[in-house]
DNA sequence: TTTTATTATCGTAATATTGCAATATGTAAA
DNA sequence: TTTACATATTGCAATATTACGATAATAAAA
């Protein structure tokens, strides 16, 4: 159907896969990867660096903002987007989570 | 187009973004939040768990394991499915790098 | 106000993903 | 070997995603 069945998970469940679907771009990988090595803002640097159009690298930076992963603040003629510490810091206590719980007593 | 331009990537953006795409599904993670729960192997179960139909799930198996998300052997007539911890420990290692690099001196 | 620069939105084509019914395959017991 | 159970594969319909050209919107400078 390329419908998922959100109604039948929970909230986090789909809050989650929401956050990994949006990560789960090599384009937007990029933006993000990048965004962390400026160590500041950065706006429409993005678009020379990264060989996609204008509209595509807009529309992932819309996407990359719809989950929280990125914020942006309008800056004179351009607009100033950075990482959300916080959302990073929400995949790492995931992971971490699962990593305590992972007694691999199986499958070895 | 619907195809992500590959190419243009790096063969690690492109095989993290991989990763996650595999992860940007609630049915996958409630695969992975299930087995993690278990903390032992198990098969068929997750077709009971999960409300979707059993080509569906063995479909998002095959998936989870093609990214080494998780690992299956076979177990008699039913087949054993269990996380890969390594792959885990990358995703850690991944945002704690990120986190470190993340100084958010703007968009406050 | 007009121009210029920057970013967003719209529309659309190509391709990918999701889910399932039907069916095939594998595995062990009878 | 036949039967029964467990999982995988195939084929397909519905929907989502990706990318971009054209164009709109926004904001500062001329």
């Amino acid at each position: 159907m390329g419908i998922t069945k959100s109604a039948v998970f929970t909230d986090e469940q789909n809050m989650l896969a929401n956050l990994f679907k949006a990560l789960g771009n090599p384009a937007r990988l990029a933006i993000i990867t990048y965004l962390i090595k400026q160590k500041s803002c950065v706006c429409g640097e993005i678009v020379d660096e990264i060989p996609l159009a204008q509209p595509t690298i807009s529309q992932h930076l819309k996407e990359l903002k719809a989950v929280g992963l990125i914020q942006g603040t309008v800056s004179g003629k351009s607009i100033c987007y950075c990482i959300n510490p916080a959302v990073v810091q929400l995949v790492i206590n995931l992971f971490e989570g699962w990593n305590e719980q992972i007694t691999n007593k199986c499958c070895s």
